[in-house]
Parts: C-alpha cells; sequence; structure tokens
DNA sequence: CCGTATCCATTCCGATACTG
DNA sequence: CAGTATCGGAATGGATACGG
C-alpha cells in the first residue's frame, strides 16, 4: 500500500498495455503464436524457456483474453492455445519491433528473419504514422490529450 | 551450455528488441522522453520508480544508443537525456502500445489519455499494415522468412 | 505429451542513506 | 538536484521431479 500509481485505474493507455504484456517471454510468445506455433511443448522448445514460467505466461494471457483455449486440431486430448481478436490487434505492435530491429539492430549484412508478404513473396513495407490527410507524422507533430469519450461508436 | 537461442546472435528482430528495451520501465522511460521529460528527477518523479532502477535504465538505454546525455537546457550544471534518432524511431511501437491499450483496455467511457495531431487537434488515425499497392494487411496474410541482405540501401 | 510443484540462484525493485 | 551504495523482500528463471 505504499502507493498507487500501479493500479487498474492507470490512465495511460500505454502504461495499461505494459502492465498485461510487460515482459520479454510475453512478447516472444504472442510472436510465436503469430507464426502459428499453438502447443504447450512447441512454444517451451522453440523458445527454450522454463515449463513452469511458460504455464503461468500462458495463464495470464488467456485471463487477460489475449489467448484462447481450443481443442487440439489434431484430434489428441490436448489443448491448444491461440490468438483472439484481440491477441490478433497485437500485430502492428509485434510488426513494429521486428522493424526496429531489423533496421537498428543488424550489421548490414548479417542474416535474420523478416516479413513478406504470402501472395507475392514481397517484403512488407515499414509501418508509418499518417494524419488524416494521409502525411507523415512525426512525433513532434503530436502531443498526448487527456479525454473522456463521450459517444464513440 | 543448454542452449544458445539467447545469445546476441539471435536471428530474430523481435527477439533481438527486446533484448534492448523489454521491461516495463525502459518503455515508460522511452514513452515520457516522447512526452518532453528530459531530466532525471522529472522521470524519477513521474514514474515513481526507485532512483537506483532508474539510473541503471537511463544507463542502459544510453548505452544502447537509444537515449543521448545532453547539456542542461536550462542553464544549470546538470545532464538531460534525449531521444537518439534511433529512439525517435521507436514512436509507431508505442504508438501502437497505445492504440492497442486505448481499444482493448478501457470501458466505453472511462477516462484516459489519446494522441492528437498538434496543428489540427484531431485525433492520430489509428496505424495499421499495408501492401506495397496499400491494401489492408493481416496476420494471416504474411509469413517470417530468413533472408541474408545482399545490397539493401 | 501436458502441466504442476518444488528447490535454488539470480535479478528486480523499493526504501533509505550518502556523496558531489 | 543528480546519482551511487546498500539492504531486504519479492518475483523471475532454470532444472528437475512428479502426476493426469
Amino acid at each position: 500500500m505504499s502507493q498507487q500509481e500501479n493500479m487498474p485505474g492507470e490512465t495511460c493507455p500505454v502504461a495499461r498495455t505494459l502492465d498485461v504484456i510487460g515482459d520479454r517471454w510475453s512478447w516472444l510468445i504472442v510472436r510465436d503464436a503469430f507464426d502459428g506455433i499453438r502447443r504447450f511443448g512447441e512454444f517451451q522448445k522453440n523458445l527454450g524457456m522454463a515449463r513452469n514460467i511458460l504455464a503461468s505466461r500462458l495463464r495470464a494471457l488467456t485471463e487477460q483474453g489475449v489467448l484462447e483455449i481450443a481443442p487440439a486440431s489434431d484430434g489428441s486430448a490436448y489443448q491448444e492455445y491461440v490468438l483472439t481478436p484481440k491477441g490478433e490487434d497485437l500485430f502492428t505492435v509485434v510488426v513494429g519491433l521486428r522493424q526496429w530491429g531489423e533496421q537498428h539492430l543488424f550489421a548490414r549484412r548479417e542474416k535474420h528473419s523478416t516479413l513478406i508478404e504470402r501472395a507475392s513473396g514481397k517484403p512488407v513495407p515499414r509501418i508509418s504514422l499518417h494524419d488524416q490527410d494521409g502525411q507523415a507524422l512525426r512525433p513532434q507533430d503530436t502531443i498526448v490529450k487527456k479525454v473522456t469519450p463521450q459517444n464513440r461508436s
């Protein structure tokens, strides 16, 4: 009870998002889920993480509605973890993490994975921010303001 | 020596990005930096975090080239921490975190901060992924592929 | 195969005290 | 103010062993 900045009443959406998926393992699990990983053992083998930590992360992400449990697609008696629509909406963030890493964290000729369009085989263009007229928007062109939404859809 | 997936040679850009800013505090520091926070004491007061943790995060982010030290703008003898161009490129990611939180983590009428265009006062449109022809791109329209860049700019 | 439980080492974090 | 040092509690993470 020392203080209350971390309570659910936090009004900054960035902070609230980080309360849901603020750590490295959770992001990697979501990344793998986008790549089609669904089974406990696949996550564990692919990420090389401890089984108890994986279990607790899967439980938390499920409770938060990012993942959901589905019956095994191969007829086995086990479960699978798949992204919900809410979880799929994290795609732009994961792609943003990927593109920033590609641009700033690899040497010129260094091998890395990248995202390509399935249909055409062409690389996915970089995400960028635009205003309502389609003009590129830089950080200094924006400000953060507190609002109380009234009648949004 | 159990395995080697976490070494710097990691070929997934998402994982490498998370090695640089994989934790909650670092993201909140970067968020504050975008909001114009520059001084040690401002970060500390605004985030309510322990001073030693703040110091270590600022040091790490500076070593990684996300922040850089600048002389105080008010003539005092102290330093300020400002985003480098590399750090500013995190803008789309931070905005992505914000927009996901706004959409999924707040009740309909609940008060929260949001991003608006400084010039027009209008809200910044949602980030989205498009292919090279401007068509919206969903997760299942893409695949991750390993490449060795040859002669990219 | 899943997933849980337990043990142990390491890190994280907050509070406080201390130095330019 | 800005930053460092230290201390104790809590959470994290890895390895292993154990039951559906």
